[in-house]
DNA sequence: CTAGGGTTAG
């Protein structure tokens, strides 16, 4: 018997009942009943066994603590509350640190679904009033929970009520406080209470760090962690995840590389997570054959892996070489979720592979994912971008759901690539009907009108937003220079180096002219004076920042910028000039791609 | 037998 205690897998098990029997007249007898129970956490299989075993005698609160706990951390954590109530014994501290993680399991699984969520918010309330009830709310296990659990709700004020309830708070407490909030998205509260902790171990310095990456300010999450390491911290594995998270963000390519680097001399184990996070990383900087290397190198990949190497490849503009890795994917025995298909039919769109991404949407339904509103964006973009505009109409009219925001976006978006006036009219309509303050779909009509000379269309879309007070995001762009981030604002002359790029842009401009260029002004989002225009468009925040690429960054090494927003058709036109006069290598990221520049070309062969 | 932080799209 002793032997068998020692698999792995306790279903290995399974095939006798007898033997099951045997198991467990043994394990009453030792006394070992509850760490047999404790391993079966990670078995689903073996559970409905043990719930049917644990009521009979001698029922150790050990024993049916471990129950709970596998309850919890199992596929339906709902099931701890049953068990609960049928505890046979008073519960200790342990029983109910349980409980709560199991409510917090619940919360977290609830996803965004309305009954599921109400479901979980009673189930919390129960399980925090069971805690105080049976006097274990003073439990400083319990209390941690109990925020986290608040917190994989998002109700931020329960936490917060809760937490000023704790007389005086661990590390642990406060680490999981300062998740709550910047999961709530109050990062600046967070802070003030991490920047309070009396003492603070490297896990707190993630969770901030983290926080940080949550909400975009994944510039002070890299500030932070120069801190960090200043202070002399431990440095996780899980650190690393989130800084190379922000690196990937905000694509801070040599930061990660380092990252990639200390893993490397450290001698780490390159994890799940860890690898994912740096194909991500790789992919999301422009770096797609760095990207694949890793993936390929790893021993182990999930899901999130194959997904994050499938979208890297069509981020980049790889769609044929995309839809090859879904489909080894697959054949790999990995099942696609919701996400993947996401990032396939992207790279299908990119490609003009619209039969190959028709299939695939097909396929959805063999792999049990239920298309979302974003699947059918995807294949509106997918007919719209190859100019099947007619394809595109026929797809959302046969649509088995309300078309969403998505949707009418992609076929705007359609409408701009194909010059038709009259669909962009349309999908802006339908589009407003749902959300009528999209700042970027009033940009985009606008770009239509401009690009067909229409002043007229322009300036009633101005008017249009002028009057509901929808503001166009602020551009900005990002450049690495020696693993600092440089951010540049249209218009900005913020920077201290900022002479010398005013200079730059003189001397850019200059050249470029000789090579007979004039602004493209048809995008411009206002009708002005063409003058003002070229004003206003050369200060766009590509060219600050390339400007500073060139003064700052040696000549053999690329220039890689980020943008936050799609890039101009000015600001593309001018990046691919400066790539052949300059004789330089630029690499731009912008909202939804790369744009790869060479020699007076683009990698998106003007299609984006 | 317990706790806090980390991975894919838009």
């Amino acid at each position: 018997m002793p032997p068998l205690l020692r698999l792995r897998d306790p279903t290995a098990l399974l095939p006798s009942h007898s033997h099951l029997r045997a198991l467990h007249a043994h394990l009453l007898v030792s006394g070992r009943l509850a760490a047999f129970l404790a391993s079966l956490a990670s078995s689903n299989h073996l559970l409905p066994y043990a719930r049917l075993v644990l009521p009979r005698r001698p029922a150790t609160l050990l024993a049916h603590n471990a129950l709970l706990r596998a309850l919890a951390r199992g596929p339906r954590p709902g099931l701890a509350f049953a068990a609960f109530r049928d505890l046979p014994l008073p519960p200790d501290h342990y029983s109910l640190n349980f409980l709560v993680r199991a409510a917090a399991a619940l919360a977290a699984s609830a996803a965004e679904e309305r009954p599921a969520v109400c479901a979980a918010r009673l189930q919390a309330v129960s399980a925090h009033g069971a805690a105080v009830r049976w006097g274990h709310a003073a439990d400083p296990h319990v209390q941690s929970g109990v925020l986290s659990m608040y917190a994989a709700l998002g109700d931020v004020a329960a936490a917060r009520a809760a937490f000023a309830e704790i007389a005086c708070p661990d590390v642990v407490c406060v680490t999981a406080m300062v998740g709550a909030l910047a999961a709530g998205g109050d990062v600046d509260a967070a802070r003030g209470l991490f920047d309070g902790m009396p003492q603070r171990d490297h896990v707190a310095w993630n969770a901030m760090i983290a926080g940080y990456v949550h909400v975009g300010r994944s510039r002070e999450a890299l500030r932070l962690f120069d801190e960090m390491l200043s202070a002399g911290t431990t440095v996780g594995e899980a650190t690393l995840v989130s800084v190379l998270t922000a690196c990937a963000q905000i694509g801070a390519l040599d930061r990660g590389k380092w990252v990639h680097w200390y893993v490397r001399s450290r001698g780490m184990q390159m994890s799940v997570k860890l690898g994912t996070a740096l194909v991500d990383m790789y992919s999301k900087c422009g770096a797609v054959v760095t990207a694949m290397e890793v993936f390929e190198s790893m021993a182990e990949r999930n899901v999130y892996t194959w997904t994050s190497a499938v979208s890297g490849l069509a981020m980049n503009g790889m769609g044929v070489e995309c839809l090859q890795l879904f489909k080894r994917m697959v054949s790999a025995g990995i099942q696609p979720n919701g996400v993947s298909f996401v990032a396939v039919l992207g790279g299908c769109s990119i490609a003009g592979l619209v039969d190959e991404g028709r299939a695939c949407f097909d396929s959805m339904v063999k792999y049990g994912v239920d298309p979302w509103p974003e699947h059918y964006g995807c294949m509106v973009d997918l007919y719209g971008r190859a100019g099947r505009l007619d394809d595109a109409i026929n797809f959302i009219n046969a649509m088995s759901m309300e078309p969403h925001e998505g949707v009418w976006g992609a076929l705007l978006n359609a409408s701009r690539i194909h010059n038709r006036v009259d669909l962009g009219e349309y999908a802006l309509d339908k589009l407003l009907a749902i959300e009528s303050e999209n700042d970027a779909a009033h940009v985009l009509l606008s770009n239509i009108y401009a690009e067909s000379q229409n002043w007229k269309g322009v300036s009633r879309v101005r008017g249009m937003m002028k009057a509901k007070g929808v503001k166009k995001v602020p551009g900005w762009s990002t450049i690495e220079v020696d693993g600092k981030v440089h951010e540049f604002f249209a218009g900005s002359k913020s920077h201290p180096r900022y002479s010398e790029i005013e200079l730059m842009l003189a001397e850019m401009n200059r050249r470029l002219r000789l090579q007979g260029y004039t602004a493209n002004t048809r995008e411009v989002l206002f009708d002005i004076e063409e003058e003002e225009k070229e004003g206003a468009i050369s200060l766009h925040s590509e060219k600050l920042a390339l400007a500073f690429g060139l003064i700052a960054l040696p000549e053999d090494v690329e220039i890689r910028i980020v943008k936050n927003l799609r890039v101009c058709r000015d600001c593309h036109d001018y990046t691919k000039l400066i790539s052949k006069v300059f004789n330089r290598e630029i690499v731009m990221r912008d909202r939804n791609r790369f744009h790869h520049f060479k020699g007076g070309e683009c990698s998106c062969r003007d299609y984006w």
